[in-house]
RNA sequence: GGCCUCAUAGUUCAACGGAUAGAAUAGAAGUUUCCUAAACUUUAGAUCCAGGUUCGAUUCCUGGUGAGGCUACCA
């Protein structure tokens, strides 16, 4: 039982012993820097159940509870808050309760149940950019998080490589590509597809242009610009199944994964289970059948297939072509239901998407659940703000992107350049130094994006780049580094202090904060989990650092005369360091022995 | 037009309906014989507007204003 829930418990008999009522439960917060205290009972939501004075009743239950329990060694009551002093006795015995364990903060798997988490699932015609960043990031750390929390969790994504779109690049390859390759120009082979997407796009432009000129009205232009009608013709080859086609796609999308995955690892990403379009693009449409026997979907007289959300406040939806072929709704659901095939013991699913597509989800979640299957009601749409540049959206088909290996070398090239000015890194070889630039420059963006509530909008500005002052991983990775660099010099070798001995100890009031923020880890865990929150724990892991730093600042930890608290001091500070390395694997950061 | 999201110091972010709205940056002023100064300390500065709900509203509700998104037999 820990601390909230002693107090809770004997709250409760306080009001049951004093004025004969039940209360459903108490309401806890920190107790403000301000005042005296460090756990603050809240007495106003009692006056729905108790007549009588806040202050009154905050004395009355602070006095049962001082007298009831050895933790609580005082109190004091401002309007209606009952500020709690709890004695360093409590704190020195649950930091000995908690120290020699490796697995602090992460639950055990307490449900049968797992989680499947999509995430990145790009387009296989063009590179991964700052957009794709932010969803890797997103959804590989609320993974983590929902692992930490209990949950058993898959990692997929669905690769979008097939359609209109990636015929574009094939076709503009195919006519101005010359047959060059990857190997021959040193290209990543996504950054060469990517070029003949735009390749595409500027010829099919110049094509519109032209028809215009030449009398056509816009619409007509852009629908019979010769480019178009090509990759349209390949498209129709590719479903047919027409070898040559088939092998180009091979070919190009082969390029294409090997660059991701070289994306993915310099991210630090990964997945237990692809899925490919070009495999599930059919799914669906057996259920859409079934659902039209149940009553679910209604055909309308051009053969096409609807289902009716108005009821839901939503609109018509149409879930099949009147010729019989898929949208993405109906591909969506198959996915979704070949995934549980797959993965029986799915009970729940992340989708980690961008929020221009909220009211598809919205209808894909609700057209699951109208099917009737269980895992339907734990469904989740991990819907993120896009990133902007100053100069507005970004558009891959006019090259305004940030490109995301771009960026990693950049925010790799920055950490270097500040870390050779502090001139830290002595003794380095050029290798060990190369290792750590990286760690800290995706540190820092990582950082940088996963501490944003992922519904808001972020502006990125690529000139000023990421700060690595203040809020911002390399400060959390600087504080880690220092402690180790205490642990090198202590040489705790086999010395530990007992329960007992250091219940003597009488703590500095920064490390009773620090051992407050230590206990609320695994809630915190928790809560992020429930929230699919990253920001949380980015926001936990500076509490703490800061609150060390600032300890650091003031006491000398090494430097203590006494052996007992000298001991204990370097205890504190390493399992600090073990909290800031847990909290930052949860954002899929890396944290350094020495910066 | 309809629907959805967002709005907090100059800027970037916080705040289960709780006390005097927290940080960071940029500004001003300090702290290195000592465990890593990528640090620490001090200082000034903000809830878009108008109503409502209640012991209490940045948070919930209504109406405005501003920004973005969705509103395709595209994905």
């Amino acid at each position: 039982m820990n601390l909230e829930q002693l107090l809770s418990k004997k709250v409760k008999e306080a009001v049951a012993s004093i004025y004969d009522q039940t209360l459903p439960s108490v309401e806890f917060q920190p107790t403000r820097k301000d005042f005296e205290g460090d756990i603050t009972v809240v007495v106003f939501p009692m006056l729905r159940y108790i007549k009588g004075n806040p202050v009154q009743i905050g004395n009355q239950i602070g006095e049962h509870l001082k007298t009831e329990l050895d933790e609580v060694i005082g109190f004091n009551v401002i309007k209606g808050f009952l500020n709690l002093v709890i004695g360093d006795a409590y704190y020195t015995s649950f930091f000995d309760s908690i120290k020699d364990s490796n697995t602090y903060g992460r639950h055990s798997v307490e449900n049968e149940n797992a989680i499947l988490v999509e995430y990145s699932s790009p387009n296989t015609n063009k590179p991964l950019h700052l957009g794709h960043i932010r969803n890797n990031l997103l959804g590989y750390s609320v993974a983590e998080i929902l692992k930490a929390s209990g949950n058993k969790v898959y990692k997929t994504q669905i690769i979008n490589d097939r359609g209109i779109h990636i015929c574009k690049s094939m076709l503009a390859w195919q006519i101005y590509g010359n047959g060059e390759t990857p190997e021959g120009t040193g290209l990543k082979g996504d950054k060469l597809a990517g070029i003949y997407y735009v390749k595409f796009d500027q010829v099919y432009k110049t094509e519109v242009k032209k028809l215009i000129e030449e009398g056509k009205d816009k619409a007509t232009a852009e629908r019979e610009a010769p480019m178009l009608l090509k990759a349209q013709e390949m498209l129709r080859k590719w479903e047919a199944g027409d070898a040559e086609v088939v092998e180009l796609w091979k070919k190009m999308n082969g390029w294409v994964y090997k660059g991701f995955d070289e994306t993915y690892a310099n991210l630090g990403v990964n997945f237990d289970k692809l899925y490919y379009e070009s495999e599930t693009y059919l799914l669906g449409k057996d259920v859409i059948a079934e659902g039209i026997a149940n009553g679910i979907f209604y055909r309308k007289e051009d053969g096409s297939v609807w289902i009716d959300l108005t009821e839901e406040g939503l609109d018509e939806k149409i879930v099949l072509r009147a010729d019989g072929t898929a949208v993405y709704m109906t591909q969506d659901i198959g996915t979704a239901i070949q995934r549980v095939k797959d993965f029986p013991d799915i009970g729940g699913m992340v989708y980690t998407v961008g929020n221009e597509q909220d009211y598809h989800f919205k209808v894909l979640f609700l057209i699951l659940k109208k099917l009737g299957y269980s895992w339907a009601q734990h469904l989740y749409h991990l819907s993120y703000g896009m990133v902007d540049l100053p100069e507005g959206k970004m558009k891959s088909r006019e090259g305004t992107v940030v490109d995301a290996d771009d960026l990693i070398d950049e925010m790799t090239n920055t950490a270097a350049k500040i870390s050779q000015e502090l001139g830290k890194l002595d003794g380095y070889s050029e290798e060990e130094r190369q290792k750590l630039y990286r760690i800290i420059g995706l540190g820092a963006l990582k950082y940088y994006i996963l501490k944003v509530d992922p519904k808001k909008r972020i502006l990125f500005n690529p000139e000023e780049s990421v700060d690595f002052q203040g809020n911002t991983g390399p400060f959390i990775q600087y504080t880690y580094a220092r402690i180790q660099s205490i642990l090198r010099k202590a040489d705790l070798g086999t010395k530990h202090l007992t329960d007992k001995q250091a219940d003597g100890i009488a703590l500095h009031p920064k490390e009773k904060e620090i051992i407050k923020l230590l206990e609320s880890y695994p809630e915190t865990v928790k809560l992020a989990a429930e929230n699919y929150s990253p920001a949380l724990i980015a926001n936990y892991t500076y509490d703490l650092v800061k609150e060390f730093n600032s300890f650091y600042q003031q006491v000398s930890i090494l430097g203590e005369p006494e052996e007992k608290i000298r001991v204990f001091r370097v205890q504190l500070a390493k399992k600090v360091g073990e909290v800031i390395k847990s909290a930052f694997q949860l954002l899929g950061i890396e944290v350094p022995l020495r910066m």
